[in-house]
DNA sequence: ACAATACGTCAGCTTTGTTGACATTCCAAG
DNA sequence: CTTGGAATGTCAACAAAGCTGACGTATTGT
């Protein structure tokens, strides 16, 4: 113990040291891949990649959003989003409508098999979310939440708020 | 609010709403690239990516290590980590010395050049890291942890708590 | 009229993952 | 001592998903 810490340091820090740090890299290593792990076995079977699943999900979110709004949600170029996005046009999962106001702004929904891939993918997301927010504990879940919006970038921060209280 | 939850549900769950669960998982998304973001920089500059950063990351936290035992902490194929793993040892940052007992075995380890690139990453990853922490709180992070942990695979918790407490 | 914006697309490149096939080396069991 | 299997490395081919740069078109705002 004490990694040559400073002894003023104090009881209170003993959370920052760099081993309590490193935990926490690898935990978001090693969590991240089993957070994706169920979504992309059934991307996988429809040859999809996660590049399609969040597109979905985010479309799912922002029904209407145009493409300059998700590419900056999703902060890929604009060639990266277009090569998935016909893809999912092509297949009937998006629908992509020409605006009202501003005729050059395409507005992105979900169609109804597009709704219901998005259900199956969030579904099984979901049940891993809630078994560790379960196995964890309310106190847990909101710590974790804290920690992530503090390691978010400005700009990630900005369209994870803007999402957030939607339907509250 | 009350997201058609059945009333017996209790205050207690709340924090188990498919909202709830919702916001956790784009809390991961966003997260996740702030997390990666520092060192990608780094990574650029020496025309490295995120697998150098893996592979580097682990050879550091297990010095001695096997391909064999590497491949099943990142999960991926030999012929994948075998790539990323040339280039290092091409450029002097990581040194394979065959095995004494088993000559098949290659043992990995880091050249001083490979510690010093290892140094820079997880210091520009552990500021971030300390940020967040230091935002959040003590308590905050023990239930970061948590849910991280409840999130991993079982192998994955494997290799997680194998390297835990090394040092402890 | 003209510049800027939103979008789509073509071409080409990179990283990082995948399979499958095959050679080499070596340990260990028969 | 031989042989089967394990660990490793390598070749080829391919796919997903990111990138840059260039260009075209429609539309909008100045």
């Amino acid at each position: 113990m004490n990694d040559g810490m400073h002894p003023q340091m104090g009881q209170s820090l003993l959370f920052l040291t760099d081993e309590q740090l490193r935990k926490g890299i690898e935990a978001m290593f090693f969590a991240y891949r089993g957070f994706t792990a169920d979504p992309d076995r059934i991307l996988a079977e429809k040859s999809y990649g996660r590049a399609h699943h969040r597109a979905i999900h985010f479309i799912h979110r922002n029904p209407g959003t145009t493409v300059n709004n998700l590419l900056s949600i999703l902060g890929v170029t604009k060639q990266s989003l277009n090569r998935v996005l016909r893809t999912l046009i092509e297949d009937g999962l998006v629908a992509s409508t020409v605006g009202k106001q501003d005729k050059r702004e395409r507005h992105l929904h979900l169609t109804s098999d597009g709704a219901e891939l998005e259900r199956a993918l969030s579904d099984a997301q979901r049940d891993r979310m809630r078994a560790a927010y379960r196995a964890a504990g309310p106190d847990a879940v909101i710590g974790f939440r804290q920690v992530l919006e503090a390691m978010m970038d400005e700009d990630a921060r900005r369209h994870y708020e803007a999402m957030k209280d939607r339907t509250e």
